[in-house]
DNA sequence: TTGTAGGCGTTATCAC
DNA sequence: GTGATAACGCCTACAA
């Protein structure tokens, strides 16, 4: 806490050279304007003196902070399990360009936004969610943002993940296996805000089923999971055999009623659900799921806020990066059908 | 963004003084030193240029970043869902203290530690899960650190909850009632390494038996709670009355098979458990839990770490500030039992 | 009570 | 290729 930091000074005084010369020594932009041999002393001797620029004088200079503000509002979407992957990716490349994240509720914009714009330069929206009157502040100052898996009204970068694509190969997976009737279960519907990925899955279901030829067998189920599984239990004509569940809690839910009643998986019923979060790979039979790719989407997050803040002027304002999810495929859903076959 | 922002240098111009008056008048450490009048004047100036004082400025000065770094690893606690109020009480309380949270995963800190610490005046340590490495070197560096609801071996503050009295003022809820049969569920013991809140509410749970003569009725149920739920509703003589459950994941999870076995709850089992936290109160029926004042911890981290950079002397260090969960009464388990009443 | 001047650690400008 | 020197915006002895 207390050792004396070496500053630019000491290693000038120790390499009996000026401070500017040894500013130009460590800053690589200045390619030439310093002798080869030179910098090599300068850099030798700044290493052994564990040298580390005071990144306060360099930011007052600059006037670039390096630190991005990481909004979130609301509760944490705990159901939201990328969350985690997608911050740490976003973190780690930021780290690598020396920037930081701060901890922004969004709480704290709409308290004080002027101490929250004096220290950052530039922000990422998790989710999306975000109050009205902060967004528009964001906009007013022309401030660089990008929102990180979500849909929000703003002229800023969005990154994004195809829900419709996701649910689209989802079922293309349940046909290649032969399956006609293909469900997509969303389980009990209590208010009439759905999440926008509802429907944004059902449009790829939809289509893929469309595609097919099995129009007539569209269904969206809305019943309780014990509901669900006494029905796929008993079985009969309408029963699905293949079920698309909009989310992994649900799944699981649902799984473990059906192990209870003895229903195999996936013989009896194929199911596969979104987002390949644990425990997902550790149930019984481990389930397959729409994975998205929520590594790549921080890390590109972390590229589009860095190239907007390093060169506003080019930046393409109000794009959105689309990012393809992918199949994770498990046993859960590992049962080519034989439609020849009739079954109870 | 571009909006050229008034300096301290503006102000003393449009007041005709110079800028260490000004200085003066607007830092409240002078109380004297300059007219009450004067100052006046200068206030209200300043507050009509919308006057901010450069924060990287005053930084430097002061050798304060007003930044604190909040420290998880490994992956969210998805289940210890008090996280989200506990930031948010703690964000909150330093903000009023013009400090922000820096977003850190504890990899961060061990792939470029020098440029974390030199980013930050102090650490919250969440949920008390770090690596050692990054343990050690905060210690030696004699950085101010807080570890917020968790154990860790360090000599830093840290901000407990008494998860043993919660058991105990649980379990003396239950036994007020009438309940001799008083289990406690920890559900399924798939490794050797259980979470260490296991055992301490172990410890408050067994105390509370034996101070009411009921040694003998000690039971820890490591069902399934699918099982667990059978047994209950077959019922028979050693079948307890009254369950306290480790997991508000397990609990939730069980109160969905007992009802649908037509279980009732709390007639024919009282249940409670621990977290109250959504949806806990809107299950049916809601459910009755040890609450923890997860607020109230996250501002007292706040105010500790605060102490502890303001007056690195006065630091108790080592010492913890423990809190008493409380219990929130509900449905599930507000049936007296009647001891004299032979049940099924 | 007020102002002057030096400094915090760095980068940028312009002489040499 | 190198080195004074002036910023950056603020704080704070110390002098007036």
């Amino acid at each position: 806490m207390n050792k004396p930091v070496p500053t630019i000074k000491d290693i000038a005084a120790r390499c009996g050279v000026s401070v500017s010369t040894v500013s130009k020594a460590l800053n690589p932009q200045f390619r030439s304007g310093v002798r080869d041999k030179l910098r090599k002393r300068i850099l030798r001797e700044a290493e052994k003196a564990g040298y580390r620029p005071n990144w306060m004088a360099r930011a007052m200079i600059k006037r670039r902070k390096h630190i991005i503000g990481l909004i979130y509002s609301g509760d944490f979407p705990l159901q939201e399990g990328n969350f985690h992957e997608m911050v740490s990716a976003l973190s780690a490349e930021l780290q690598r360009a020396q920037y930081y994240l701060l901890f922004l509720p969004s709480r704290l914009l709409l308290e004080d936004s002027s101490a929250v714009f004096e220290r950052v330069d530039g922000f990422v929206l998790l989710n999306g969610k975000c109050e009205k009157e902060v967004l528009q502040e964001i906009e007013e100052r022309e401030f660089p943002m990008v929102v990180l898996n979500g849909t929000v009204p703003t002229t800023s970068i969005k990154i994004e993940n195809d829900d419709e694509y996701g649910a689209k190969i989802l079922t293309e997976h349940f046909i290649e296996n032969r399956h006609r009737k293909i469900a997509y279960y969303i389980g009990p519907v209590y208010s009439e805000k759905l999440h926008y990925s509802v429907k944004r899955r059902q449009l790829g279901y939809e289509e893929a089923m469309k595609q097919a030829g099995l129009s007539r067998n569209i269904q969206i189920i809305t019943d309780t999971y014990n509901h669900l599984a006494e029905v796929i239990e008993q079985g009969g004509k309408s029963v699905p055999t293949a079920l698309m569940i909009h989310s992994h809690v649900l799944a699981i839910n649902l799984v473990g009623e059906l192990a209870r009643r003895g229903v195999r998986i996936p013989q009896q019923i194929a199911i596969a659900t979104f987002n390949d979060i644990y425990p997902i790979d550790h149930l019984v039979p481990p389930l397959t799921a729409v994975a998205i790719p929520a590594e790549e989407m921080g890390k590109v997050a972390a590229e589009q806020i860095l190239g907007w803040i390093d060169t506003p002027d080019s930046v393409n304002k109000g794009q959105s990066v689309t990012f393809q999810p992918t199949l994770k495929l498990r046993k859960s859903s590992d049962y080519p059908l034989n439609p020849s076959v009739k079954r109870k």
